[in-house]
RNA sequence: GGAGGUAUAGUCUAAUGGUAGGACGACAGAUUGACAUUCUGUAAACAGGAGUUCGAUUCUCCUUACCUCCACCA
């Protein structure tokens, strides 16, 4: 063995061990039992932060517990490239743009970069030790998957879960695309709420004056002492002169603003409510790129036109008053645009009719933790739109849909000839409706959501009609984090649920976010993205585990380089107590008649018993709290008991280091899995005929050990070891300075050659003691003796 | 506006209806053979208020603060 433990030079060798010998590989043959993970697929955008590490390590904590339970782990990994992220990367680095390119083409590249980025995730995830069977590795826009996402849009609008509708849309300005509800945050913006004049008595306070020429109509409260004497007239529309009726609705709040609302199509969700209950009429004034339409503003910006009607309106005295407000508005999350709010035909995948059954497979998932299904719950009865679909994009997977160039009736792909592209491809048959063979593809791209919500599936190679499908579906564990509980937690098991009728997976591992040191967030735009590399060429990866085993599953972490350090101190000390062990083991067993032996023993079984219960309800970070407590009481205590056994090859206490040691670097196993591999190979292996750690099975140290009266008879021992300790270190005397002699007093016949060993004592006798040893009955007086020169 | 979570030493955190445990840091000390990436010891904390209880840091309610998610946003 090395002098040193150097996580450097040990980890990357101890990584090409495992996949070289394919510790991690799913066995399809195997008649044991399958244990199947949803690993969430990693968005390729370029960068891999601490983040990952914090999460995909905890997910493999349960990963590699399993794996020593003895299940077929089906462990696989994806790499996200279907996605706006993706597209931005490579439209980057290649300097066009998806539009520019075609899709064909564009594709082609994302592939291309994406064989680059896999290596390097490739390299990382291993190196961060994540045990993964790469074998399994998937990308969300190769031909398979896209075949898979085509098959199930094909397979729901069958089942009539689909629709195709021209209907007020949310869409993003900037980039030109609807979006999903699920794609929408808040933020607060600074922005004009002004009060206008539509005639001396129907005064309409807005935010959004520009909307005035889609005025349609007016407003009021019906129980509005206030106002609802205008209900039944008509009012015409400063400069824009279109006259409009003032209707009744109880949604209007009597009390905002002037408690008059204008309805324009469209300014926000409610006016679109009104727009379909009242079948008010359609103006459109705003184009996709967020232009306005008409000659009067043509084509400004919104905001443009916001401030040149307030001017005008100001100019021709239908301006009352005009107050700066800070009001928060649904932009797209990703740049950052005001959300509008425009009619397009889409496809809708129709799920607002299935909300209690949605409700119903919430209740059947088992949470982890359990107060994360509260999340789900609430995005489920605040759902109000069915599932939007339809992307205005260039990059991602096409529609398998034309639509018949006379009639508008769609034309679907035919199953085995999936995956299409509809631009390129011809769907080599007529219109059913009207028989014409001129067909238009459809241009759009279907939401990501609607690929990456098949994992399970995709992981299954479902539609291809193998055995994986059988063998790894529902899944038993889907770790992920809590910001995407409404989104890809949610879809996935919205279309699982509608293809297989089943649950897609047993549990839910919900995970929280790794903050900055200073418990912010970590966002590339504040700068404070940590490279977990770093700290792996720093620490290694066994210790910055150590940091993310501690907080318990669901918490949030800030992110603390002392506790990677605290793990690297424990990788070192393991290192070295290996190698004072290594000569010192009994690997057979032996009769433990010692008490501090049997003391070991009891505590060691009972860390094990703690451990498994613990990982069985994905509490990880309590079992390494077990595992922690017995390597530091095995490192700091025992061996210092037993020391002066040891050297005397008592069997007994070989024996039961040999044991406990075995333990601890078992329970460890999940949590530092490289220097528990390389004390494994050089001290176990051989004699458990075992190829690695990883595959040997959860410790099996005998519960006959695990018993309350050797755990508190050897812990009695250990608190007047401790006492005298304390009484040497009071005394200003070296802990290994001897002791003349020390007197007893109390019942205590057991262990008096321990005390002796392990603190340099020459004599006890039993007689009458002094001071009283806390919790142990006995009292103790100790004898200095002759003072050394 | 609604919902959920959290609040423990200087810092990060754990557990618990009856002595609040650990880590880093601080301070004091030991030490030559597994380990200075060591060991031993000391000081240091339950956000505020009310209630239930023999007893509350723990259970309940309220207040405050922070973090999420959702809704509203004329």
């Amino acid at each position: 063995m090395q002098d040193r433990y150097d996580p450097k030079e040990a980890e990357p060798r101890i990584s090409k061990f495992w996949e070289q010998a394919g510790i991690y590989a799913f066995d399809q043959n195997s008649g044991s039992e399958v244990y199947a993970i949803d690993t969430p697929p990693p968005t390729i955008s370029g960068t891999i932060g601490i983040h990952h590490f914090f999460s995909y390590s905890q997910a493999d904590f349960i990963a590699r517990y399993k794996r020593m339970r003895g299940y077929n782990v089906f462990y696989p990994f994806g790499l996200d490239n279907n996605g706006i992220p993706t597209e931005l990367l490579v439209e980057k680095l290649h300097n066009t743009t998806a539009e520019r390119e075609g899709r064909e083409k564009f594709v082609a590249l994302v592939e291309q970069e994406t064989k680059n980025y896999e290596k390097m995730y490739r390299e990382v995830f291993a190196r961060m030790g994540i045990s993964v069977d790469w074998s399994l590795l998937y990308t969300t826009i190769n031909s398979d998957v896209q075949k898979a996402s085509q098959l199930s849009f094909l397979k729901l609008n069958e089942m009539g879960r689909e629709y195709r509708k021209e209907t007020p849309t949310i869409w993003c300005v900037k980039e030109r695309t609807a979006l999903s509800q699920m794609e929408l945050k808040d933020m607060v913006l600074k922005s004009k709420f002004v009060t206008l004049r539509f005639s001396d008595e129907v005064v309409i306070a807005t935010t959004r004056p520009e909307m005035l020429p889609a005025c349609v109509a007016i407003f009021v409260n019906p129980e509005d002492e206030r106002n609802k004497k205008h209900i039944g007239k008509k009012v015409r529309v400063p400069i824009f002169g279109q006259e409009v009726s003032v209707l009744a609705d109880k949604r209007v709040d009597p009390e905002k603003g002037t408690g008059i609302v204008m309805c324009c199509t469209f300014g926000d969700l409610t006016d679109i409510e009104w727009y379909k209950a009242y079948g008010l009429q359609l103006r459109i004034i705003i184009d996709d790129r967020g232009r306005m339409l008409g000659e009067y503003f043509n084509g400004l910006t919104i905001r443009q036109a916001r401030e040149k009607i307030i001017a005008d309106l100001k100019e021709k005295g239908y301006l009352i008053e005009e107050k700066e407000i800070e009001h928060t508005v649904n932009v797209h999350e990703r740049c950052n645009t005001e959300i509008e709010f425009l009619v397009k035909k889409q496809w809708y995948i129709r799920y607002l009719d299935m909300k209690e059954k949605l409700l119903e497979l919430g209740n059947k998932l088992e949470w982890h933790p359990q107060y994360m299904k509260v999340r789900y719950e609430n995005w489920v009865n605040g759902l109000q739109w069915d599932w939007s679909i339809s992307r205005q994009r260039y990059y991602g997977v096409p529609f398998p849909v034309w639509y018949c160039k006379k009639c508008d009736e769609p034309v679907f792909a035919d199953e085995g000839k999936l995956p299409v592209n509809p631009i390129n491809d011809r769907p080599g048959k007529a219109c059913s409706k009207c028989g014409s063979n001129e067909m238009v593809p459809e241009t759009d791209i279907l939401d990501t959501w609607a690929t990456s919500s098949l994992t399970p599936l995709i992981n299954g190679r479902w539609g291809e009609g193998g055995e994986l499908m059988k063998k790894i579906y529902p899944m038993d564990l889907r770790p992920q984090a809590h910001d995407i509980i409404s989104f890809w937690l949610f879809t996935t098991v919205v279309k699982c649920y509608l293809h297989t009728g089943k649950l897609p997976w047993k549990s839910a591992m919900i995970s929280g976010h790794a903050l900055d040191p200073k418990g912010r967030a970590m966002h590339k735009s504040l700068g404070n993205v940590i490279d977990p590399l770093l700290y792996i060429e720093k620490y290694g990866s066994d210790a910055l585990k150590h940091w993310a085993s501690l907080s318990k599953l669901g918490d949030d972490s800030s992110f603390q380089e002392k506790d990677v350090m605290t793990g690297a101190r424990m990788a070192n000390k393991m290192w070295n107590m290996a190698k004072f062990s290594r000569n010192n083991l009994d690997y057979d067993e032996a009769e433990a008649g010692n008490v501090m032996d049997k003391w070991v023993l009891a505590k060691a079984a009972f860390a094990v018993r703690d451990a498994t219960r613990n990982l069985d309800e994905y509490n990880y970070a309590a079992a390494k709290r077990v595992a922690d407590e017995l390597f530091w009481a095995v490192a700091d205590d025992y061996l210092e008991f037993i020391k002066h056994r040891i050297y005397k090859k008592e069997r007994s206490a070989n024996y039961a280091l040999s044991e406990a040691f075995l333990t601890v670097i078992k329970l460890l196993a999940p949590f530092m899995p490289y220097v528990t591999e390389d004390v494994y190979q050089n001290l176990y292996a051989q004699k458990e005929k075992k190829k690695s750690i990883h595959v040997s099975g959860w410790p099996s140290i005998s519960q006959k050990f695990a018993s309350q009266e050797n755990l508190e008879k050897g812990e009695r021992i250990r608190k007047v070891i401790v006492y005298i300790r304390q009484w040497k270190h009071n005394n200003k005397m070296a802990l290994n300075a001897p002791l003349e002699s020390i007197t007893i007093e109390g019942d205590l016949d057991e262990g008096i050659e321990d005390i002796k060993g392990t603190m340099s004592v020459k004599e006890v006798r039993k007689g009458k003691g002094i001071a009283e040893i806390p919790e142990t009955g006995l009292k103790i007086s100790i004898e200095r003796g002759a003072e050394a020169l």
